[in-house]
Parts: C-alpha cells; structure tokens; sequence
DNA sequence: ATGCTAACAGACCGAACGTTCGAGTGACAC
DNA sequence: GTGTCACTCGAACGTTCGGTCTGTTAGCAT
C-alpha cells in the first residue's frame, strides 16, 4: 500500500512537469503518457478521470506544496515579522525551482480547468493574502497600507516569474527575489 | 481597399477577444469564426495562414498598440520622468482594458506559439525594459537602481494581471496601478 | 442578360485529440 | 493448477481539431 502511494506519487511528479510546461490545453495525453514511460491506457489505470482528474490532483498538491514550502512560514510566530517574509519569499522561490518553472496553480488558473477549480484557487488565494496583510501589520502598517504591501509582494513575484518569459532571461527572477529580500533587509 | 482595410482589422478585433481570453491553444477555429460571425472557410479567405497568421498578425498588432498607447510616452523627452511614467502605467493600463482584459504578447508568449516568436517578444522587451531604465537614470538613479526600478514596474504590472485571476478580483490590477502611481507621486 | 470576382457557407478531409477496450502479464492466494 | 488481482499495452473508439473543397451569393462592369 505504501509502495503504492509512492508511485502514484512518482507518476504524478512526472506529470507535472509537462503541465506546467505547456499548460492544460498544451498537455496532451501522449506528452503525459511519454513523461511517466507508460502508454496511455496505463495512465488511465492510475487516473480513471483522465487527464481532468490529474490537473485537480496535481493542483491540490501544489497548493499543499505551496502552502508547506512558502505561506506556512508566515504563520509561525516565534520568529519575527521580516524573518518569517525571508522565509516565505525563499521558499516560495524553491517552489518554482529559482524561476526555472512555473507556479501549477497559476497555470491552471489561465487555462480552461479554471472553471471548475476557480473557486478553490480564489478562496485558497485570500488566505494566502490574508497571512501576508497580518505579517505586514506585526510589522507596524496600518491595515491599508498592509493591504498594499501584501498585494506588491504577490505581484512581484508572479510578475517576475512572467516577466522572465518575455524577457528571455531565466535569471530575472531570482533578480526579482534579490531585491525584494533586499528591501526586506531595509525594514529589520 | 481602404474598406478592405477596415474589414480585416474589424475581424481582428474580435478574434483578438478570443485569443486573449482563451490563449493560443485554447481558442479553436470554431470559436474564432463564432466570434466573427462567419464560417471557417470565410475566415481562411481573410487568413490563408489560419491560425497561425492570425496570431502571428495579432501579435504584431498588439505589440504596435502596446508600443503606441503605453512604452511610447516613456521616451517624449519634453515631459519629465515622473510625467512620462505617470502616462506610461495609464497607457498600460487602458492596453489591458484597466485589468479586465490580458496582454495578448504574455498570452502568445506563454503558449506554444513562442517557439515562433519567443526572440520578436524577447527583442521587444528587451527594448522596451531599456527605456524603462532610462527613465529612471534621467529621475538621477544609478544604473544598478534603475534597472531594479525598471523591472520591478514590469513585474508588477504584469504580475497584477495574473494575481487578479489568482483572487478571483477584478479590481486587483487597478489597485495595484494607484499603487504605482502614489509611489510615483513621491518621487516628483 | 452575361461574365467576372470577392466574399461567403456547409459539407467534408485526414490527423490528432482524449478515451475505452480486450487481451495479456506476473505475483500472490488457495 | 486455478483464480484473481494490480498492472500494462496495442489497437481501436468517437470526437474535435485545423484546414480544404465545392459551390452559391452579391455586386459590378460590360
């Protein structure tokens, strides 16, 4: 059993990748299939909802993922306020690999499986952004001007993973990350 | 010809609302005919390329309007730097229909159609972000702080297209212009 | 009227799509 | 051995894709 979950784990780890790369629409089966090694009914014996069921799995994963490597360290309050956004911004980081690829749920959020997960991603998006308004506020912001912090941060980091693509330059993101913990430095 | 003209641009305007909407996978022939309430082959008259072309023509389009309504304020050297990115961030966002719609050029950009102009895209941005930095070197920023001035307006401003759909809020992106602009105001 | 041409539509094409099927294979139970 | 169970694959399914073919319409010159 437990070797069973691993594998659906390796698969899905697999799966991913093309995902993120060409995104819903992009990804065909053959693409997924030729990623794992199996054939496409193969596929089908992990995943009886085809191609649907992997995207809502692998979103809650990388929401899971997000939530564990990034958001999470903005809840533990026996570090401080910046250090907990140095953490939060370095694993956010680690998640999307450096700006080597993408974020899954944004991805998903552009294509069409948007219209049965948008609620979720929405939903799980105001958390998010409610953790960072309530560090920023820890740190002494009104909670306007916390608002408005919270919101550049997530910008900055979503934009730079696509500034990135229309620049060419796969550095540009780290860049991004580099001032903004450079700014960061200037508060504590 | 000159009606001709009209026609063809009249038929871009509605299949560009589908491309963006869609991106480049995700709109079928069907869709784009339906938007231009003609039938496949009437479109292939107009686009003997099919899709391709009208994305191709589009992205041209699109990158002339991006050029024209927003990048080019950044270089009416009578204005001063703090005017001519005021007018640049409104130029955006009226390209961007003040976050209702997206940037086409990031929509082709992150679909399969940027394997054929991934380097115009690049090249354009590239140009583009170079006038951005020299903005901030004429507001008396050294060349480092410029160019990280530069990109974080980038990043932002695209990076608010996409969080707006990640919140579910359409009135994200416009936030984060009066942002921009507020931040703009201390510096002038 | 006749002929010409740009513009259009609907049926149609082969290819690729996501999906299903049936026939295995090897491992473990009895 | 016999059964069964998780797992795999090649082949095919029906559908939709981007794209084409055949012909009709509308406007205009002659």
């Amino acid at each position: 059993m437990a070797k069973t979950l691993n594998v659906r784990d390796a698969l899905l780890e697999q799966l991913v990748v093309v995902f993120r790369e060409r995104g819903y629409e992009g990804a065909t089966l053959v693409q997924l299939a030729a990623a794992t090694g199996l054939g496409k009914a193969s596929l089908y014996h992990h995943f009886p909802g085809g191609k649907a069921e992997m995207a809502a799995v692998l979103l809650r994963k990388s929401v899971a993922e997000l939530q564990q490597r990034a958001f999470a360290h903005l809840n533990k309050t026996k570090r401080s306020p910046v250090e907990r956004l140095d953490a939060f911004i370095d694993g956010f980081s680690d998640y999307v690999a450096q700006g080597a690829s993408h974020c899954l749920v944004a991805v998903i959020a552009q294509g069409s499986a948007a219209d049965v997960h948008g609620d979720l991603i929405n939903n799980q998006f105001a958390d998010w952004r409610s953790s960072l308004i309530r560090v920023y506020e820890e740190l002494g912001e009104k909670r306007k001007r916390a608002r408005r912090s919270a919101d550049q941060l997530l910008d900055e980091l979503y934009g730079a993973l696509l500034t990135a693509k229309l620049l060419g330059d796969p550095n540009h993101f780290m860049r991004c990350v580099k001032r903004l913990k450079r700014a960061l430095g200037a508060l504590g």
